[in-house]
DNA sequence: CATCAATATTTAACACTGTTAATTTAACAC
DNA sequence: GTGTTAAATTAACAGTGTTAAATATTGATG
């Protein structure tokens, strides 16, 4: 009922009541099987009013990366402090499989889904700080264990390492979410195939294993 | 224009005609931006012709995967022939990421969408039948290697270890496919992506390193 | 040949989608 | 009370997947 000055602080508080209704609805029943309609029913507006929030449906998703990509950046900022690097690198790997597994649909959106939806032109995060890019802090976690002098010494490539230990985990993840319903295979319980999976990572690029 | 007694030979030729048209449109357009009315321009028949073949949009996808199994299935088939055995384990791996990165398209629609689409009850294949079902394929890859003492003496279980090598070729693949374009990771070649993991994967998995 | 039955195919329609343009509503300054 | 202006809504468009009804088109039968 309040139509003309609408104040900055009101006009963010519904951009972030629209994130939110958008979110759990995506994330209970798929991006694509939601309406904008159905969202504006959940914010109690008219489906035309989110245009003014955003462009886009698509803007909406872009926006909840966005800020999923900050919370996942900032689960695994605490993980930095540890001191030892291995044992770091290790407990980045476990924290970013909690995140996935724990948050499937976010996941989904984040890394299973072709965007062009983090396109630094349009997005918040800030690329290389630590704090907010998650690559970059895997970056960092890689770089603490090749300084200590742990790694094989034929692994020199701190990118090519990063990706392959990205790889292994986002493997583990993105098969469970997409594929732990199907019937035709005798799946392992999701906790021993991280373990494995760890286990065998850290036994073939470290130079001892421990 | 022939309408009463249309033999079953026909009907099958216009059902693949469907598949294929529908496939080429899905791999370069994506599922969901492709539509029925679409479809039947491309075979020359009205929309609705398509529901005496297939009762669903998510039946021509079911289809489509089923199809592509079985071609990625009798891809690898030729793999199975090599005598050593982990040799053949490492050409494996092989040919299962060359399947993925040549039809990238068709490996998200296997692998990387959430589907009910190799329901056992709506497939045509055969599970645990190694010719057609690649799970099952995999899985006597991963016994040679064991039944030949290769594996480390603590890892004893088969599923365990063919879902983590699973796992982590999917991982290579399937972070390259939806994000190769990502310009926020200075990404090295897929390439050596892939050795690298296959590298890492059997020094951590093998008694003793080759 | 005309009629009938059966099937192939199409058209019309429904309820929905994302999105744009036009319209209404509501609140302030005068 | 007017205007003016922004907020919000309604109406509309072109499109979607899908269903039901209508239309062709053929072979067999009288």
């Amino acid at each position: 009922m309040p139509p003309k000055p609408k104040t900055a602080a009101e006009k963010a508080k519904q951009r972030l009541q629209i994130i939110d209704v958008a979110r759990s609805l995506f994330v209970t029943k798929g991006v694509e099987a939601v309406s904008m309609r159905e969202i504006a029913k959940g914010i109690g507006y008219s489906a035309t009013s989110i245009y003014s929030h955003f462009t886009d449906k698509e803007a909406i998703l872009r926006a909840i990366c966005d800020t999923d990509f900050l919370a996942l950046a900032s689960a695994l900022n605490a993980i930095m402090q540890i001191q030892d690097p291995v044992e770091r690198m290790l407990s980045f790997g476990r924290g970013y499989a909690d995140f996935a597994l724990n948050y499937p649909n976010h996941y989904r959106l984040m890394f299973m889904t072709p965007h062009n939806i983090c396109d630094p032109e349009l997005s918040e995060i800030e690329q290389n700080n630590a704090e907010q890019d998650a690559y970059a802090q895997l970056r960092l976690v890689v770089s603490g264990v090749y300084e200590a002098g742990c790694f094989r010494e034929d692994l020199t490539d701190i990118d090519l390492i990063a990706q392959t230990i990205w790889a292994a985990m986002h493997g583990v993840c993105a098969l469970h979410i997409t594929m732990s319903h199907e019937k035709w295979v005798n799946w392992k319980e999701i906790q021993e195939r991280l373990h494995l999976m760890q286990d065998v990572m850290l036994r073939g690029l470290l130079r001892e294993p421990s």
